[in-house]
Order: C-alpha cells, then sequence, then structure tokens
DNA sequence: AGCAAAAATGACAGCGCTGTCAACACTGTT
DNA sequence: AACAGTGTTGACAGCGCTGTCATTTTTGCT
C-alpha cells in the first residue's frame, strides 16, 4: 500500500541506510548513487513515515507555532506560510494557542517543549518581544525563530525576522505630506506594543526630516481596536487644530476612524485623509478601500520557519536575521487636502 | 528525564504491557492493578509518546482538520475548540488548508489521509456539503465528522453536527417582528451555501407564521461579503417599498449594510433595524454594536472532535447527530420602527 | 603497481510503544 | 480433587526509521 523505506532500498539495490542518507541529505553518497535512489523515491512516491523518524533519531521533525493574539487573520496568515515551510521540508507543525498574559506562562511553554519534543519554535509578538520569556526557553534544547518589529535584533540568542515599522511609517507619512498635508495626525496603537513606538517614531522622523512640527495634540494614545479609531477621530476633529489626514496605527484603528469621520459628514478622502497600516481584510472592507503599509506576513512566515528548519539541521548562518520593510499600498482613503485643486 | 511506559512499569511492579493496557482503558486489568498503574502515572508524570503509538499501533493518535474557508474568524474558533479535545485526549491535530474548488481536490485530500495516516477527519463547509467528495472520502480507512448547517443529517456516512440555522433564522426574523416590524428585508449570502437556504428558509417560514406576505422585492440576493451589504441596502432603501428592518444572512453583510445606510443619513436603529447572523467579532466592531444570531463554533468544534475521536475508537453509537441552534443576541442595531413610540 | 587515507556503503541494534499469544491465577462445578 | 472456564498478566516480536561502527570501495600518492 504504502512504500517504506525497505521497498526504496530494494528497488534502488542499496542498504535502507543509504536511501536513509539520501532522504536526509547528508554527504558521503556517491552523486550517482543520490540519482539512483531519489529516481526510485519518486517513481514509489515514497515518503518517510514522521513517527518513525521521530522516534528512531535524536532529531525531531516537527516545529510549533506558538501564538497569543486576537488578530485571526495575522494567526491564520502566519500559520499558513509556516505550514508551507512545513509541507516542503516535511516537518510537522504544532500549533500551540495559549495566553501571555497568564501567570506561569512561560512554564507552562517549557513544558509543552519538554513534553512535544519540538525540535523549534515559531515566536510572534507578543512573545516574541518578552525577554525573559525568550531567554528561559532559549536555555532549553530547542531551536527558535523570532519575528518582531525593528531594525536590529535585540540580542543573539536565535535568528529574528525583522519587520521594518518605522521605515514603513515613514513610508505613509510622506506619502501624506507629498499629498500637501500640513496637519497630519497620528492615532497609536497599544503602547506596549513595539509596533506602535516603531509606527509612531516613523511618523515623527518623517516629519522632522520635511521640518514639520510635532504637535503632540495631533498624536492620540489608542490601542489596536475599532472603538479607538472612532474616539480618536473624535477627539481630534473636535480639538483646536484639525488635522487634514489620520495615519492610524492599523487598519482596524483606521476603519473606526473613518466610520467616526462619516458620522460626522465629512467626505473621505476629500475632506479628511485616512491611512492605515497592515494591508489586513479589515482594509478592503471599508469604503473607500483604505490606503495602508502590505505587510507580507504568509512570506514573512514562510521565511522565518524555513530559518528555522534550518537551525535545526544545523545548517545556515548562526543567527541569521532577515529584515521586511511593509510598502505603501496607496488605494482611495487618501487624496490632497481640500482647496489643493489635486 | 522524560519517563517512558517502561519506567512506570518497573515502579508500579508490573509488565509495560499492563501499563499500555492502562493507558488505553482496555479490559481485562484488576481494578487494584489499574488504580497503582495510574498513581504511578500520575507520580511520573508519564506521557505516552505519540510516534511509537503511531508506528507501533494499527490505530493512530491523530486526526485533521480539513478546510478552506476564507472567514479567519470561523477557522480559528473551529482550530481552537478541535485543539481542546485533541489536548484532553492525547490526540494530535493536523491541519490542512486547501481549495475546495480544485480540480483534483478530492484526490489531493486522499493522498493526504493515506499519507498522513490520521485516524479522521473533522469536516466543516463547503467540504462537509459535498456529497460526493464525502462519499468519495469515507471509502477510506478514516473516520469522518461533519459539520453543517441544517436539522438531519443527508445521510448515515458519518456523525454529524447540524448547526440549525433554520430555526435561529425564525428567532431572529421573530424578534423584528414582535418589535412591530412590517416590512423585513433580507439580504442573502452565495447561493450554494447551505446556510444561505437554510437562514432564508428561517425568515420566510418566520413571516408566513406571523401571516405576513413574502414580498420577493425584498429579497436581495447576495454573497457573503461587506461589499455585498453596502449594494444590498441601497438597492433596498431605494426599492418601492422601503423596509424597516434588514436581515442580514451574516455579519459581515449586516456590517455593509449598515455602513451603506449611514451613508445615506439613517438613524439606526431607529429608522432601520439591521440584524446579522453569526456572532463574529465583526458585529462587535460596528456602530451601534448588531443584534445577531450567536454560533458557539469553539463548542461545536469541541463535540464534533470528541465525537470522532470516540468513533476512532469504536467507542459511541454509530453515527449520532449532535445538534446547536445558534441563540438570538439582541444588542442595539434593532429597535421598534420610528413612530410607534418604543 | 602498491599502499595509506578518505570516501562510500552496509549490518545491526534499538527508539517506545502495541499486537499476538502463551502463561498463569483464580472461580465454580462435578 | 480434578476440571473447564474466565479473568489477568507478561514475554516477545516488530512498526519504520536513525545512530554507531565495521567493512568495502575509491582515491591520491609514491
Amino acid at each position: 500500500m504504502k512504500a517504506t523505506i525497505n521497498d526504496v532500498a530494494k528497488h534502488a539495490g542499496v542498504s535502507i541506510k543509504t536511501v536513509s542518507r539520501v532522504m536526509n541529505n547528508e554527504p558521503s553518497v556517491r552523486q550517482s548513487t543520490r540519482e539512483k535512489v531519489q529516481a526510485t523515491v519518486a517513481e514509489l512516491n515514497y515518503q518517510p513515515n514522521l513517527a518513525a523518524r521521530n522516534l528512531a533519531g535524536t532529531k525531531s521533525y516537527s516545529i510549533a507555532y506558538v501564538y497569543d493574539n486576537p488578530n485571526a487573520y495575522y494567526v491564520i496568515d502566519m500559520q499558513n506560510g509556516i505550514l508551507s515551510a512545513c509541507r516542503r521540508q516535511g516537518f510537522e507543525l504544532l500549533i500551540h494557542p495559549c495566553d501571555a498574559k497568564k501567570e506561569n506562562i512561560t512554564e507552562e511553554v517549557i513544558a509543552m517543549v519538554k513534553q512535544s519534543r519540538v525540535a523549534g519554535l515559531v515566536l510572534t509578538p507578543p512573545f516574541s518581544e518578552m525577554p525573559e520569556f525568550v531567554e528561559r526557553i532559549s536555555e532549553l534544547d530547542v531551536k527558535l525563530v523570532r519575528i518582531m518589529s525593528g531594525d536590529l535584533a535585540p540580542d543573539q540568542l536565535s535568528p529574528c525576522i525583522m519587520v521594518n515599522d518605522h521605515d514603513a511609517a515613514v513610508s505613509i507619512t510622506e506619502h501624506l505630506i507629498e499629498l500637501g498635508h500640513k496637519e497630519i495626525a497620528f492615532i497609536a496603537g497599544d503602547a506596549g506594543h513595539k509596533s506602535t513606538v516603531e509606527r509612531l517614531n516613523g511618523y515623527k522622523k518623517a516629519l522632522s526630516d520635511h521640518q514639520m512640527a510635532i504637535n503632540e495634540d495631533l498624536i492620540i494614545h489608542g490601542e489596536y481596536s475599532f472603538e479607538s479609531g472612532v474616539e480618536g477621530a473624535k477627539t481630534l476633529m473636535q480639538g483646536e487644530v484639525k488635522p487634514t489626514a489620520i495615519f492610524s496605527c492599523n487598519d482596524e484603528i483606521a476603519a473606526g476612524a473613518l466610520f467616526s469621520a462619516r458620522l460626522m459628514g465629512l467626505d473621505i478622502p476629500r475632506e479628511l485623509s485616512i491611512a492605515g497600516f497592515e494591508n489586513s481584510p479589515f482594509s478592503r472592507q471599508t469604503w473607500p478601500k483604505l490606503t495602508t503599509a502590505h505587510q507580507p506576513n504568509e512570506q514573512i512566515a514562510e521565511n522565518a520557519a524555513n530559518l528555522l528548519i534550518a537551525q535545526t539541521r544545523n545548517q545556515g548562518e548562526a543567527n541569521p536575521v532577515g529584515q521586511y520593510t511593509p510598502q505603501l499600498l496607496v488605494r482611495d482613503s487618501t487624496s490632497s487636502p481640500a482647496g489643493t485643486g489635486t
């Protein structure tokens, strides 16, 4: 029914061990032998039995995705990306949703690692940005890869995929500046998230670069939610200095801001430009569609998983750092301010 | 480091096989022996090695969740529910996202089943509602459980968890009727989905029961999307007979309808009541929050997974049928029509 | 050609568990 | 007391693969 390593060995006229070597990309196999085996593998459509591999070997062929993110879209994207890498490399994925705020979350994850014997973990915010957690986990016999906001890895504990929110925020802000906006507001997300800090700094940087003053009254400290956008926009538009553009820390906030603006009878984008961040499905479910920054989550995740798998095989550099900068995606919620004739 | 069955056997003073029997709830173990072993298991915190189990036994200890659903919230809920059941029962979950519209999707899933040797599959729409697909898969040596819309299982091929969209739609419609609405519109989702049909029928049933006419002009055939809600509401409000309430086939459509209504300057719910369906996070991210029907997806999924696992162990009835009726959840988007004084 | 070193290959044990089957310990019966 | 019948337990092989180490083949060099 299902081909085993034995079948392949017999068909190819070599020993089981040689087939094993080929399957694991080990050296010390003559090229001609390797090809012969590979041909047989293809012919019989052989796929190694994961259970047997895990049982027999010292290495493990599974990795886990540990997450706590209320954003389902993000999780699904990450999961799909990781899964792609796993399928390609013959790995298994264990998904481990859990609560980052739980008192003994570190112990819980440590227990999971010991129990499941996974070879590595993919960590996304908030876990990837919890120094103590990362440190404790990295003492275990398990590889890590972290996806986080920033431009430089904070330490050498694992490979990191950095998402350059700062530069992307600069792009968005410059887009608004170039459209001719003078009063650009910012609605921030949760203060605890690194992404909030990075995006806010990018916004400030762009203003400074263009000799524009930073007006703290135009900066709202909110959280990553629709309601926060609603409130933020209301506060801003009732303030002394009315912005002609609002840069929201993510699409959900932007959707809220947009909603609020329409309630106030504003014509978007003519009277107020609104930009989001993330390019989540949210940004396409508003009207007009949001200008945002596209973050290729699935690709980031696949990249991260590949890096992780390479680590578990002791391949690749020790602690490579990948970097992604979300790209500006101009849609219909931004334009030149009213009265500038564009 | 990690306790094996051998350690347990030694500590308890019995043979490995006896421990195995206890772990698998097999009969023919004296009560006193069973307790002794269980105590040792607890003491050593022993957990069977899944890889070894899968390798040695004829049974498998993993199930797969096969899905193709663009709704990330739904998928995450299902996944979490299934995962809970798996954790409790010592099973492993394989997640298998794929494209239901792909030409040879059936062959692809069959290949996956053979390859991974999973003991069972959890199927949600659209897979659970594809008769040929289900039939082909059920010929395999794999158990199934289906979650689908309706009140009666369509066949005896597997246990089914039925979600009674019909009755829930009746509840929502009656809620609107009781508020005093006379002209109640309906915006349907994708015609191909059974849930659309069931909800539409529930809507019609409620109207009939209350001696109200069914006006086809008040029924919009759309799809499960925000845009569809926007368009649908626009069409309805420009029609000859203006509804005072709109029942949307899901929350996303309702959000679109709500958005559209606000653009038209309507005061919600005073001038127009809008109800959704699903209680997705969407329904809480609108303003006002949507009246909807709550579908306990996570619970449904856990229930389904438990049923599936019972099947793989040949426990439980042959083809049990579970049923859930989503519950009416009244929030702020519905009220008595203007001029009725409530 | 002859030899040591290096490269390629294979034999074999064993990972932690389950299935099979044999062995043993009790019953209640004649 | 001898027996069958039932309930309980354990010995042992083997699942499909990898790690170790021994063996064979090839290579580079004199």
